[in-house]
RNA sequence: GCACCCAUAGCUCAGCUGGAUAGAGCGCUGCCCUCCGAAGGCAGAGGCCUCAGGUUCGAAUCCUGAUGGGUGCGCCA
């Protein structure tokens, strides 16, 4: 259920009366209408925009609609009145079963309560991370990895059917430099000295690779040619690295449900198949492309290449296909996936990209938009850097100093549950501040911790509750008289719960996972303000003793609190804490 | 040179398909514990939403331009 929408359905069925009565002209567009929480909450409960909004195509003034729409309204059981305000708000306030009656959707349906319809059943795919199959993943990737993965989990919790997609870049220049680094490591766990020359990876990661590869294949490789081993090691190596970034992924909670090979691509015609579909849409040609200005092109000569007119679809300037030595640039293939994945049939498409990767965006999405006739919309969402600081000081990362930070020292540092919840605290694509110290304060100032102390709570409620003999499973809380859930205090918890399921359709319909994080802050915030409150007031508190019927209804309010943040931090992918250490 | 992103309180940041007096945390000021709910609570001060135009009944939000910061820009992915 969600409150908002079900009262803007009164809304607007009102209005229809109002129309078939002739006190409103037929045909008005409804769409901009909205019931939304007001800013302030002294003007009560829910309110509308219906009156401003239909003013002027209605050619009357907003008053007179609002007086009129108010009318109306009151009829139903759920409003107790509804004033008009402002400049034509109209201010509704509802009767407080309706606020109580959240209590018992949430007990009813439990982390289900706020599952959306928005989706529609669609399907969606959403790749990200998709790093390089080079080495482990650092901060960046793990940005971009807590961001993918929250946002398929709103997506599907908003009703679509999703895909966790990722791209392995597999068949480019770099898992040649990937293999030569393993044979090298190789050759070294023979006991030969060898030097990492610019170029290659001097990572220690690969050296147990290097090893693995001498256990695998013996002295076979040794004082051979490229040609004998290049392939043979570049599988090799690779699939150590898919390993390795797959174990990264499982300690921070990501699995994927597809691992999409680039090279897969390469040989089977599939490339060709793509560039075959823009050229019959005429999107190929050959050309020479004007030298970027800013830069001294001192190295630029021009050269015919094979060109995608990515114009024609909102790029800037065409984009080559082909290398002018005849081999593909990496956006052919990029193409040729997304080929693919319109091909099977998703109806939105989602790519996660680094910030770094913002230069590529148009044209993807032009390529998207030609190969799928512009019915298949891509929406790319870049990540912003992550800046690591420890004990408020900046830490660099560097790979030659050897302070290069793996998505494996953040998470062993702080624990897959406080780096995903804080790497959401921000926008995607607004920078964010990493404190390896802050992270792990216990203080309002810390929202990991607030939020799951929140939920903790409530659990330290129900043990306490069974220990004086009162064991409450949530069936038994939904029997529970809600309506003694009638003070102001309560209300207002009552009155966030019933926002989550309005939240989860915007956080949805923007792609937003962050906008979660902030509604369980908020909530937290209200289910603290009300513990507190416990201190001064004593009926506020959430066991009372002797008095079983109270206690009862308190703690369905309270648990109805902690099912939303457990629901919340699903999405999120933290674990709720039952308790707080 | 061009493209994309960012600019909101002293600091770090929220702010919904445009709505009412722009919010939170930290910091600051002042109150509140002899235990039982103070790893805290209550209250207050603090704003030209970078600037200049425009659209609108109404703009932090949309459009144009400027300024400052970030990222990227053929034959790397």
């Amino acid at each position: 259920m969600n409150l908002f929408a079900d009262i803007r359905d009164v809304i607007l069925n009102c209005l229809d009366q109002l129309v078939a009565e002739g006190v409103l002209p037929g045909g008005l567009n409804t769409d901009p209408i909205t019931a939304e929480p007001p800013r302030d909450p002294a003007h009560g409960d829910m309110a509308t925009n219906a009156a401003m909004v239909l003013a002027k195509p209605a050619a009357m003034k907003p008053r007179d609609i609002a007086d009129a729409l108010a009318a109306k309204l009151t009829d139903d059981p759920r409003i107790t009145s509804a004033e008009v305000a402002g400049p034509g708000f109209l201010n509704l306030r509802l009767a407080p079963s309706v606020w109580q009656g959240i209590a018992g959707a949430v007990l009813a349906e439990g982390t289900d309560f706020g599952r959306g319809s928005l989706g529609a059943g669609r399907r969606v795919n959403v790749e990200y991370v998709s790093a390089n199959p080079t080495g482990p993943l650092h901060v960046g990737h793990t940005r971009g990895a807590v961001f993918g993965d929250a946002l398929a989990s709103l997506l599907d919790f908003a009703g679509f059917d999703v895909t966790r997609e990722y791209y392995i870049n597999d068949g480019g220049a770099q898992v040649d430099v990937l293999a030569r680094s393993v044979y090298l490591r190789y050759l070294e766990a023979h006991g030969q000295e060898v030097a990492f020359p610019d170029g290659t990876y001097p990572g220690d990661y690969l050296i147990a690779v290097g090893e693995a590869l001498k256990a695998k294949v013996g002295d076979a490789y040794l004082d051979k040619g490229e040609q004998f081993w290049l392939e043979d090691v570049r599988n090799f190596a690779t699939d150590a690295m898919m390993d390795l970034i797959r174990a990264d992924l499982k300690s921070l909670g990501v699995e994927m449900d597809v691992f999409y090979s680039e090279k897969s691509l390469y040989g089977t015609g599939r490339i060709e198949a793509a560039l075959e579909d823009l050229k019959g849409k005429g999107l190929i040609y050959e050309g020479v492309l004007e030298p970027p200005k800013g830069k001294k092109p001192e190295d630029w000569e021009p050269r015919e290449q094979t060109l995608f007119r990515s114009t024609e679809h909102g790029d800037d300037v065409d984009r080559p296909v082909m290398k002018s030595d005849g081999g593909w640039t990496y956006f052919a293939p990029d193409i040729a996936y997304h080929y693919d994945k319109v091909q099977r049939g998703f109806d939105l498409l989602i790519d996660v990209f680094g910030a770094d990767h913002g230069g590529y965006v148009k044209r993807m999405k032009a390529a998207v938009s030609a190969l799928s006739g512009g019915k298949v919309p891509l929406d790319i969402k870049l990540t912003q850097l992550v800046k690591l600081f420890k004990n408020g000081e900046p830490f660099k990362m560097s790979k030659r100093a050897g302070t290069f930070v793996t998505l494996r020292d953040v998470v062993d540092q702080v624990g897959p549950d406080v780096t995903r919840f804080v790497m959401l605290t921000r926008k995607n694509d607004a920078m964010l501040d990493f404190d390896f110290d802050k992270v792990l304060e216990q203080s309002r100032e810390n929202p990991v911790f607030y939020v799951q102390y929140a939920h903790a709570r409530v659990s330290s409620v129900l043990r306490k509750a069974a220990e004086a003999g009162m064991s409450l499973d949530d069936a038994a809380l939904a029997q529970a008289d809600l309506t003694l859930l009638d003070h102001e205090a309560e209300i207002a918890l009552l009155r966030k719960i019933g926002e989550w399921p309005r939240l989860v359709e915007i956080a949805a319909r923007t792609n937003e996972p962050h906008r979660v994080a902030f509604y369980l802050y908020e909530l937290a915030g209200e289910f603290h303000g009300l513990w507190n409150r416990g201190n001064e007031v004593p009926s506020l508190r959430f066991l009372q003793e002797d008095n079983p019927k109270a206690t009862m209804a308190k703690i369905a309010l309270a648990r109805s609190a902690a099912i939303v943040i457990a629901a919340g931090l699903g999405i999120l992918g933290v674990t709720p804490a039952q308790e707080m250490r």
